[in-house]
RNA sequence: GGCGAGAUAGCUCAGUAGGUAAGAGCGCAGGAUUCAUAACCCUGAGGUCGCGGGUUCGAUUCCCGCUCUCGCCA
């Protein structure tokens, strides 16, 4: 079987953040790596996309052209990907002059078979900037709530969703003015008239669980035309018709094809493009994130048989779901992300952990929260502690009886190394990537078992020695296994500390011996280094530092009654000690004074406040909480802190000093 | 407003084609161990499987209603 792997072209526009690492292009990463490994023909391709009217509408707001946007992000794009083990066989971008030529012969082949029509519609123009505006760059007064701030697309305040027409007092978002009424002619593609042949293609694939009922229900609702052009001076242009240009929607997911093409003609073959999209024995999967997939698997699928020109459709589409962070949706405009390159430049010797962590993380069927206290933990706990750990235990065994060693492996060992293979490529096979790892995982977990119980070092060191080298075997099936998931550094260091090759899927899967010998030439260094809560600090502030989580609007508690409130007891406490928890940076050990003696109460400010700054000082103090263990220190109730800007923690107290255990009510 | 998804241990999640004591990882408590990056190994505590009804000998699992969260659409 020949594959053909895409993943979502990332919009020349901005960074790529973690978000959409660990929506598209790691899985599909993953995926390729795995594929090849198995042995099949596999072209992992991907590319900027580089029109869009967000393009213009910033270039215009900065000042510059969409043009110095696109030459700015798409090498960007490009070097982010790469320099976190993305392994594309060609990355390229939909300005270039291939791409248009193939958009625009789609365009005018389904303008003759009769699949677009033409309509006049009613749009928004900026007389300042000479251009439509998109919904949402129109700002004018709610006709609801009477808010003077609401959007073309909804009002933020009473939620209500617009149209821009129903705004009063519409004004543009860019220039100010008021934007006029135009009446403008544009192609819509009939995908009403498309529905039967798209249905039709939609039961003949099996779509993941949250894919199906996306689809399911913009089919039931019934697909209507939908506008193919618009009127903007950036992108490609309508064939003879001056002023309009294709939508973005329309040509990017073409861009899977032209950039097939563009990789053909760098190999210098430049037919090859048709092994992968004319020839039934090869599987077209997209690998995108949720927002795409309307796009891809009912629109980019209808235009391709509208086309009529034997193009193979999608085999599947396996989007996954998002990523937030800290709890928060990710946001670029609100600078609430980890942008990709600026994690590369604060950690570039981290990548496979940030790889292995998205990977245990990934939202492949709901959305998943990323925060940097998981991150440490995966790390820490689960990748070093249980994977490399055991790599590393292993190699310092085998160091200490020597640096040859014959290989003899027990039968058990082989066992459990196929089938955990077999396991894993089943999982990647349904796009279950996380559970590919666990059962990584779960493989090293049963070796550390077994090593613990077979003790070699209580034994005659011969004997011993010949035990350990039979797990010489797993560091070669590692050397393999570990590869989709940790290509960067971990797994290439290993087999060249090892001199051993990288096997084949199925080689791993065959439960016969791998090596025969293993050579140690240096001392093991291990492979992973444990994340200090330093670095940690570190890496936080490197990346953090200008955003700021949305405001927190807090939730609209439901009504409290008197009685509810009354529950709460509150009482004003003296800070009598106040010490640093070992090994925690956040937090502090205080113990404080109220009516009825002391109680230690742990409290996660350490980043705020110094232990000796807050001794003496009064506080709000949460007396009936039942008690709850942090860090092995018992913590009955809490001190109440307001939060301010940037997640600073500010102490609350009396305004006055009074006696420790007033009640405040 | 319509549609969809979710609600299971302190946290993040798996699971049950209805059936003897509901699972994992992390965290927590204790123990054992020292080859290993205070890592590994063992034991334990902790869950009326969102709420209310129904079907059934039996429901966390099926059906209906409700609440909350998230998303999509208009």
């Amino acid at each position: 079987m020949r594959y053909l792997i895409t993943a979502a072209l990332p919009y020349a526009n901005g960074p790529l953040h973690i978000g959409h690492l660990a929506g598209a292009y790691l899985p599909a990463d993953i995926w390729a790596r795995f594929l090849r490994l198995k042995g099949h023909e596999t072209l992992f391709i991907c590319g900027s996309d580089e029109h869009g009217v967000a393009i213009t509408l910033r270039a215009w707001q900065e000042n510059t052209s969409p043009q110095a946007i696109i030459d700015q992000y798409h090498p960007l794009l490009e070097k982010s990907l790469r320099e976190v083990g993305i392994s594309l066989d060609f990355y390229g971008r939909t300005s270039d002059p291939l791409h248009h030529q193939v958009a625009q012969h789609f365009f005018s082949t389904l303008l003759t078979k009769g699949w677009l029509e033409k309509k006049a519609v009613e749009q928004f123009w900026d007389p300042k900037a000479q251009t439509f505006l998109p919904d949402r760059y129109i700002i004018g007064t709610c006709p609801h709530c009477g808010f003077e701030e609401a959007y073309g697309d909804q009002c933020e305040k009473c939620g209500t969703l617009l149209s821009p027409t129903e705004l009063r007092d519409p004004r543009s978002r860019l220039t100010g003015v008021t934007p006029e009424k135009r009446l403008s002619e544009q192609y819509y593609l009939r995908l009403d008239a498309l529905q039967p042949q798209v249905e039709a293609f939609f039961r003949t694939r099996s779509w993941k669980p949250n894919v199906y009922p996306v689809i399911q229900s913009w089919l039931s609702a019934g697909l209507t035309p939908r506008a193919i052009t618009r009127d903007l001076d950036w992108g490609i242009p309508v064939p003879d018709l001056p002023g309009k240009v294709l939508y973005v929607w329309f040509e990017a997911p073409l861009g899977y094809i032209s950039l097939t093409r563009k990789w053909a003609e760098s190999q210098g073959q430049p037919t090859a493009w048709e092994r992968f999209w004319k020839d039934p024995d090869t599987r077209i999967v997209h690998f995108i994130g949720k927002d795409n997939i309307v796009f891809h698997t009912l629109v980019f699928p209808a235009i391709l048989l509208a086309a009529g020109e034997g193009y193979t459709l999608p085999h599947d589409v396996p989007a996954n779901e998002f990523l937030n962070l800290e709890g928060n949706k990710l946001s670029t405009s609100r600078r609430w992300t980890i942008d990709i390159h600026e994690y590369i430049a604060a950690a570039p010797d981290r990548i496979d952990e940030l790889r292995f962590v998205l990977t245990a993380l990934m939202p492949q069927t709901q959305d998943r929260d990323f925060t940097w206290e998981e991150y440490t933990s995966r790390i820490n706990n689960e990748l070093i502690a249980t994977l490399t750990n055991l790599i590393h235990r292993i190699l310092s065994l085998l160091w200490r009886y020597g640096n040859t060693h014959l290989v003899k492996v027990p039968d058990f060992l082989l066992q459990w190394r196929a089938e955990t293979a077999r396991e894993m490529a089943h999982a990647l096979f349904s796009y279950d990537f996380s559970k590919a790892l666990n059962t990584l995982l779960g493989l090293a977990q049963k070796a550390n078992k077994s090593l613990t119980e077979a003790a070699p070092w209580h034994l005659q060191a011969d004997e011993a020695q010949k035990i350990v080298a039979g797990y010489g075997d797993l560091l070669a099936a590692f050397g393999t296994l570990l590869e989709p998931f940790l290509p960067v550094h971990v797994a290439p260091t290993l087999r060249r500390y090892l001199d051993i090759q990288l096997f084949t899927w199925d080689r791993i899967e065959d439960p016969t011996p791998l090596v025969r010998e293993l050579r140690l030439a240096a001392p093991p260094q291990p492979l992973v280094k444990k994340l200090s809560s330093e670095e940690l600090s570190s890496l936080r502030e490197k990346l953090l530092p200008t955003a700021s989580p949305p405001p927190s609007t807090p939730p609209p508690s439901t009504p409290l009654t008197i009685e509810d409130f009354q529950k709460v007891l509150l009482k004003v406490v003296t800070i009598r000690a106040a010490e640093k928890v070992p090994k925690a940076d956040k937090l502090l050990k205080l113990t404080v004074e109220a009516d009825d003696g002391l109680h230690t109460v742990v409290s996660g400010v350490a980043q705020h406040y110094s232990p000796e700054s807050l001794i003496g000082q009064q506080a709000i103090w949460v007396a009936n909480l039942p008690p709850r263990t942090l860090r092995g220190i018992p913590s009955e109730g809490m001190l109440l802190f307001a939060e301010g800007e940037n997640g600073t923690l500010v102490r609350v107290g009396p305004e006055k000093t009074v006696p420790p255990g007033s009640i405040v009510k």
